[in-house]
DNA sequence: GGTCACGATGTGAACGTTAACATCACGACC
DNA sequence: GGTCGTGATGTTAACGTTCACATCGTGACC
């Protein structure tokens, strides 16, 4: 009495208990207990009970190798995703990790600083090795985006990026209607040209951005400002800020990100320009730091729980082999603080 | 020629080639192709060549699955991390995806959003049932990680939280010593007391930092501060910023994140109390955009990069068995830029 | 020139599960 | 009261590796 210490016997040493054990204890064979772990209706309740009863003397539990040998299905989705340290991209990894396990399955991460299309090739490679059941790519380099539309692959894999209309599996946020929104948004407010700072170009979202930017300007018969390329973080910003800050003509600026805004408003700042009062500021994401930026931060707000939900949802669909419907994109909200402000009069 | 579409064939229809398959078109025994694929000496330069035409020729790829099976080793490790769309935790996650990757291991993240006991355990579980070899454990949660700590397994678990000097298996960043550099930076600089908002109190870091904060004051003879409980979110740190704007007893904080000392910056902002002149702010983490907040924020830098990768060389060692040496705490260091001055003459 | 060691390869049996099929008991039906 | 269906269970064979051991040359050594 004085040594039990609950289900888990011999720890250690010796192999784990397997189907086999558990069915000599409870006298039935393993074929029932295989039946009661998969639930099978085909089993006596009292059998049930007393497999039941082995499992849990025995601290059982299932073999997953030898499982998805014989069954071939992992119930793994894997996910290649860059540049983690960044807010939206560990955002989309996040959800996606709440989603996978919401449906049951397993999430195989693999991460990548800065991809190159080998990279890609190869943490696909490892998801593979890895049985996964289907692939969803966070990844926005162009170039690594074009590799993966090329791949041959024996299971599904869905595009979280760079998203066109003919795109056969795939999710998105409607980055284009983003940049849009937040131009449209200082234009209305009387602006008569945005300046924008971009992400780094070889990014989708960079371009998608810049592509909506550029397109309220048009929808409104304005040239667009001047346009100066970041690499989303903080520095980038700052750069463009103390840039944007000698520049007189310069009323509003529409920066491709959160982190790089900050930069660029303490640019402003450090060369006397007050926003919103000279210059208007809009970033994007919406981090849960920018309603505390100095002003408050208007923004362009993605929903990432979305994103991991539907890329989940994508994939689960193309496992069952699902004929897929089109690609649907998540709207972008703007969402209004207190960094952007009529245009002063000239 | 035509249709000539590199390695892979019969995609999709059919099942994937095996050892045998490979053999059979090499004209060898599945067990020599076992070997040129394990990198055995014991195969002739010939023979070699001949398996690897076979195997690219037929896009071979080993089944993970029945190696686990025929092993028992699964080169995979498990992560159960926390409140992963925080900074900390997911550059936690981050850099162990980078050093187990390293090792030649895969990863098996699960992450938690608000881990109770229960979901602690039932997260060990889904890491048990992948055959992970070992488990990193990012949880900071006092509760839970008494759980881990509980826990019996057949595998080695790493702490990397709430460590304390007498603990078997871990690794850590000293949080105490962070909290006493921030707060010994300030009474250095001649503030008498020092105000600390604290991370939620059930975080063993938040006890960490505040006991620093503690005794700092004490090796000093002086009482510590008003002390205002956060939650690690901007909003609250704003809450506990326009407390401390009404308070002019107080001329120095030190708060337990830089998320939440951005709130504070922007509450004593709104009070019309001037940083550094009136109030001097000292947050933990030294986030990328820490340098760029208004004004530049002096904070405490955490290593996590180092961090994770100690965490799975510890992991590796307790894996192949080796005794694991005393625990080593990794030293924040204290980054000082422009939010902290002398204290005001009073 | 016969034995011996060793290098190169093959053979058979695990590993622990699920799938397919076989068996058995028992009640229902005519 | 015998057959037939079916509910409950058992038996055997995969799944694709690795491991342990067996086999077969071939050169060296005395």
């Amino acid at each position: 009495m004085g040594e039990q210490t609950g289900p888990v016997r011999d720890r250690g040493h010796g192999r784990a208990p397997s189907m086999a054990d558990v069915a000599a204890h409870a006298g039935v064979s393993h074929q029932t207990v295989s039946r009661v772990l998969n639930d099978s209706p085909l089993v006596k309740g009292a059998t049930r009970e007393r497999v039941t009863a082995a499992i849990a003397a025995l601290g059982y539990r299932r073999n997953s190798a030898a499982r998805l040998l014989a069954t071939n299905r992992s119930r793994r989705i894997g996910m290649v995703a860059a540049h983690l340290s960044f807010y939206g991209p560990s955002m989309i990894a996040a959800s996606m990790q709440d989603a996978v396990h919401d449906a049951g399955y397993e999430l195989a991460l693999v991460g990548l600083s800065d991809p190159t299309p080998g990279d890609l090739r190869e943490a696909v490679d490892r998801l593979l090795d890895q049985a996964v059941e289907a692939i969803v790519v966070a990844v926005a380099h162009e170039g690594a985006l074009e590799t993966a539309r090329g791949l041959d692959l024996p299971i599904p894999l869905v595009l979280t990026q760079g998203v066109g209309p003919d795109e056969a599996l795939a999710v998105g946020i409607d980055q284009e209607a983003g940049g849009y929104a937040a131009t449209a948004h200082l234009l209305d407010l009387g602006h008569r040209r945005v300046a924008h700072v971009t992400g780094p170009l070889q990014w989708v979202e960079a371009l998608q951005r810049r592509d909506g930017w550029r397109r309220a300007h048009e929808d409104r018969g304005l040239l667009p400002g001047p346009e100066i390329e970041g690499d989303w973080t903080p520095p980038s910003g700052h750069r463009a800020g103390t840039r944007i800050g000698g520049d007189p003509e310069v009323s509003a600026v529409f920066v491709a990100n959160d982190a790089m805004a900050l930069g660029v408003l303490t640019g402003l700042h450090e060369h006397g320009r007050r926003v919103p009062d000279d210059v208007s500021v809009v970033g994007f994401d919406d981090v849960p730091e920018a309603a505390y930026f100095w002003p408050p931060l208007t923004t362009v707000r993605q929903e990432f729980a979305t994103l991991g939900a539907r890329a989940v949802a994508r994939a689960l669909e193309a496992i069952a082999g699902d004929a897929t419907g089109p690609v649907t994109l998540v709207e972008p909200a703007l969402v209004v603080r207190r960094s952007t402000a009529p245009a002063p009069r000239a």
